[in-house]
Order: C-alpha cells, then sequence, then structure tokens
DNA sequence: CTCTCTGCAAAGCATTTGCACATTG
DNA sequence: CAATGTGCAAATGCTTTGCAGAGAG
C-alpha cells in the first residue's frame, strides 16, 4: 500500500511512469481523504500549476485500477482517498460532513451474500447517511444547515 | 406504501397533483426495479408519447422527497425503485445485473454506528460488487463479459 | 379560476477523449 | 529512442432549469 517514504512505490511495480504529475497527486491523496477531482486538481496546482484537470482524472483512474486509491460517490462528484485501509463511511445528509467508519464485520457479510448468488471476488461498500449532532442541533433552531 | 389498486395514494396525500404522467411513472417503476431514469422514459411513452425526460427527472424526485421511489447510483446513471421494502443490491461487476438482498442486520449495524457519532434520522445503504457465476465462468473462456 | 405541471430546449456539472507535443525510463 | 504521459479544448452523458402554454382540483 501507500507509505510516507514510499508513495510512489506503487506505482513503480506496472508498467506506469512516475511523473511529477502523479506523484503530486498522490500527495495531495495523503493529506486528506474523500476529495473531490477539483479539489486535489487545485491542491496539485500548488506545487505545478500547469497541471490539467484531465491528468488529475486520467491518473485517479490508473491508482484506482492499481488499488492504490479508492472511489466512492457523494452529492454529484465523486470522492477519492489514498486505499490504506478497508472502511466505510458515514455521511451527514445536512452538511456533507464525512466520517470514516471500520465496520469489519460487513466482510463476512458480504462474503456469505455473495456465496449465497454464487458471486466471486466480492467488494462491499456500505454508506450510512443521517444528521450530525451538529446539524440536528441547528435545524431544531430554524436555521439553514446547507454548508460546512 | 405503493398498491396495486391504489399506487397514486402516496401522491394524493400531498401537496402533488397526480397526472397521467405521473401515474404511468410509477406504473412503470412497478413492472420492474433498478430503472434508469432514461428507461423510465421509454416505457412511459409506450403510454404517453409525448412525456419529457425533465418530467421524468422531476417527478422522481418528487416520489423520492415523498419516500415512494428508492434512488441508487450505478455506473454513471441513477437507479430508481418503488421503494416497497428496505433491501440492499448486490451487482455484478461484468454485466452490471443488480439482485436485491434483504440484509436486516445492516439497519442495526447502521443504527449503532450513528449513535456512537450522534447522527440521527439514520439511513444505509450497502452495495456488495462481484463477478456473477455465468460472467466468471465466461471470463475463464476468454470471452467478453461485457452486457447482458 | 388559480396554482401546479408539462414540453421544449438550452444550460450545468462531472468526466472523458483526440491530438500534437513533452517526458520518462 | 520508443513508449507513455500531458495540456488543451472540444465532446459526452446525465441531470437540472426557465419559460409559456396546458391541465388538475
Amino acid at each position: 500500500m501507500i507509505d510516507s517514504k514510499g508513495v510512489d512505490a506503487g506505482l513503480l511495480q506496472t508498467r506506469y511512469r512516475l511523473t511529477k504529475q502523479r506523484a503530486a497527486i498522490l500527495r495531495a491523496l495523503e493529506d486528506g481523504a474523500h476529495l473531490t477531482a477539483e479539489t486535489i486538481h487545485e491542491r496539485v496546482r500548488a506545487a505545478l500549476p500547469a497541471v490539467s484537470l484531465g491528468t488529475i482524472y486520467r491518473t485517479l483512474d490508473i491508482l484506482r485500477a492499481i488499488g492504490l486509491v479508492q472511489v466512492f460517490a457523494h452529492g454529484g462528484a465523486a470522492r477519492y482517498e489514498a486505499a490504506l485501509d478497508k472502511h466505510h463511511h458515514l455521511v451527514c445528509a445536512s452538511c456533507s460532513e464525512i466520517v470514516n467508519i471500520p465496520a469489519p464485520q460487513i466482510a463476512a457479510l458480504a462474503l456469505s451474500i455473495a456465496q449465497d448468488h454464487r458471486y466471486s471476488g466480492v467488494d462491499a461498500a456500505l454508506v450510512v447517511t443521517g444528521r450530525c449532532a451538529r446539524c440536528a442541533g441547528l435545524a431544531r433552531n430554524g436555521a439553514s444547515t446547507t454548508g460546512g
């Protein structure tokens, strides 16, 4: 997986080349999780102003194929994060806060479901949606809760 | 919820009007599950040739807000289905077959996770991805598995 | 009759792609 | 040097929206 000293190792083990753009994208993914392609673009631009959004998408797609990156859809745009560990997500419907949750029991459940239906090569994604304490509090006061 | 004799009851209990377009959309949703907006459009057109895609989207959005319809994203386009019961999905990564799975234990797990993080009004969606037996078999023979 | 809905067509986002040039290994 | 990657900009696919006329209650 990704390691702070050897972020790039993953790529080096493939036919893909390690360009400065890709290294920057991997670094951006280390800093924050659940990032939008556009957010990643902004962050990468800090180091490499000329990088295009197209390159971000192409690279993220490669990283996902290799298994270095995990994607998860929320609110129109896809969210990307480094595939450090297997986890699921708890999302606030109001402010879109995203919390990682371990839920290790899901893996076994998914496997059992898959076997029942003769599916192989299984993966599972659980998304729990609700309202965080802060947003629930604001809602009680009748205030708008949209935003971060 | 939706009943074969009273599909429309849900709408009638709201401020929304029951138009022939909406009735047709509800009926299309009874027939098949996991439908794309475009598929629903085609089906509705059989009865009402002039219906526009825009109306399909507007209606589906209302039905979701009321709770008559459940959405679930897969492969670019959103999939819609009547909210008859709470269930989850098993999806074949090759042919995109979608199987409904009950997994009642998820609700309790989601609730417990939500409580841990002081979230309220919780809902959970589990998507299990894998390769169905047929696609796995075809893959073994080196044939293309896309489609179906 | 009033308020809501509809069709149409244009707009809006997120994402993908073709191409000529730049870069990596 | 050969193969792969990049920027740019146009194209795509799904979904949303403004508007004027049509229809529901």
